[in-house]
RNA sequence: GGAGGGAUGGGUGAGUGGUUAAAACCGGCAGACUGUAAAUCUGUUGCCUAUGGCUACGCAGGUUCGAAUCCUGCUCCCUCCA
């Protein structure tokens, strides 16, 4: 064993622990990464949601920072246990996937997350592997190892069982199963986000179990969405989506607020803490401004998921067009017919090109001022654009859409 | 099994027969100011080609010139007793 330059230890750990939630414990970490060897890194994915945004990666980022540091890292796909599926966060038994939904989602979540990890340096594992390998004897030796009512320490489940809200047995397996992931894969550390607590822990205990030392667990929050309050999740319309176009990402990420850009230097940046220490000292010394930073991070991000041709084009053409208030060169196109007329109101157009959700939302935009033809501002809702014309209407400062009237 | 309380717009929550499309607050959106941020101020926030019309207060009926408000039945939620 050879020893490990005590600094560079400490920097590790510094990079490793930023915008960690929990590490426990937090001693064995320091004493695991002082062995200078690789350590075997762990996190499970649960092939459910194949649509991943930003807040998927942050567990991602973390990985690939111990695959900077030269650690090992396992993207363990959890093709068995998603037979199940984890109840965590649940407070009703999910429905199990099939086998075909199981493969497609767990390739779509691989072709996402090599535009992060390292694809040569990273070991894809299937959990079904050493799970199918198990007999129902060794199975039931496994159940062996946990009561209920050690199970029933955990939250949602203690919930569940109190409001007697049902909770099937082979919800039960869920943990044990992702603790026996980690006896099977000897893992060093395994990270998880703050809700797989109980799950993470559980392969701590298994492993002592089997005489091996147990992983070190690593939990991620759950990342803010860009409102700064809730978790980002599609369904509250708050996220950014790895497959977001680029210039949409740029728009997007400059919107946030200056105290959740930090936040997200954190959890989402590559750069090293030494660099973002810099960012930030620049910006409170007022040499940069928060926006400039703000830039850096979405041209970051954009190169990550595009390239970084992507990113420039973005950056530039968003630049030049809200500083001067000017017209985007790229924006969405629509069509909206006529009417008997022979042309179409204001209002309903706003309505057709989706700039608004309804017609009475339409007009209050455009009587307050926000909606403009070619740059000219227009406040009469009863307006009406001629068929066979084509403007740029824009709701707001940033939504653009260049709408066609057509033939009824 | 019994007793009581409740269900209102995206959320909290007022309103107990008529000027109530429904207070207030939050959230959302837009305008001003800015840095495309925050804070602040202002406006707006059911739907409809619209000085008007339509639909809405858990669901279904009823009373009334008129109901979110009164009556009946139903569904769901909460609290207490056994």
């Amino acid at each position: 064993m050879t020893t490990v330059d005590p600094t560079s230890v400490n920097q590790a750990l510094d990079l490793i622990s930023r915008g960690a939630d929990e590490i426990l414990p937090r001693d064995d970490l320091q004493a695991k990464l002082s062995l200078g060897r690789p350590l075997r890194i762990k996190a499970g994915f649960d092939p459910t949601a194949p649509d991943l945004h930003l807040g998927h990666t942050v567990l991602i980022n973390k990985l690939r920072q111990f695959q900077d540091l030269g650690h090992e890292v396992i993207f363990l796909i959890g093709d068995f246990t998603g037979l199940i599926g984890d109840p965590t966060g649940k407070n009703a038994t999910r429905q199990p996937l099939t086998e075909t939904q199981l493969r497609e989602n767990a390739e779509t979540y691989a072709s996402q997350v090599f535009k992060i990890l390292d694809r040569e340096k990273t070991r894809v594992e299937y959990n079904s592997r050493w799970m199918n390998a198990l007999s129902p004897q060794d199975f039931v030796r496994l159940a062996a190892k946990l009561t209920v009512a050690r199970m029933l320490e955990r939250d949602d489940f203690s919930k569940r069982f109190q409001s007697e809200q049902p909770i099937s047995i082979h919800e039960f397996l869920y943990p044990l199963m992702q603790g026996y992931d980690s006896v099977a894969l000897e893992a060093d550390v395994e990270l998880g986000g703050t809700d797989q607590r109980f799950n993470l822990l559980m392969g701590r205990e298994l492993q002592r179990d089997a005489g091996q030392d147990p992983q070190v667990v690593l939990m991620m929050p759950i990342l803010e969405g860009l409102d700064g309050e809730k978790k980002m999740s599609k369904s509250l319309g708050n996220y950014v989506g790895l497959n977001d176009a680029p210039g949409e990402m740029y728009g997007k990420l400059m919107g946030i607020s200056d105290a959740l850009m930090w936040r997200y230097f954190d959890l989402l940046s590559l750069k090293s803490n030494d660099e973002i220490a810099a960012l930030k000292a620049d910006v409170a010394s007022e040499q940069m401004s928060p926006n400039q930073a703000k830039a850096e991070l979405a041209r970051e991000l954009i190169t990550r998921f595009h390239d970084a041709e992507a990113a420039e084009r973005a950056s530039r053409s968003a630049g030049n067009k809200f500083k001067a208030g000017e017209i985007p060169d790229e924006m969405p196109e629509a069509a909206v017919a006529c009417d008997a007329e022979g042309s179409v109101p204001l209002a309903i157009l706003v309505r057709e090109s989706g700039l608004a959700k309804s017609a009475s939302e339409a007009r209050g935009f455009i009587t307050q001022g926000a909606v403009r033809i070619d740059g000219e501002l227009e406040q009469d809702p009863a307006y009406r654009v001629q068929r066979g014309e084509t403007h740029v209407f824009q709701c707001g400062k940033k939504r653009f859409v260049r709408v066609t009237v057509t033939d009824q």
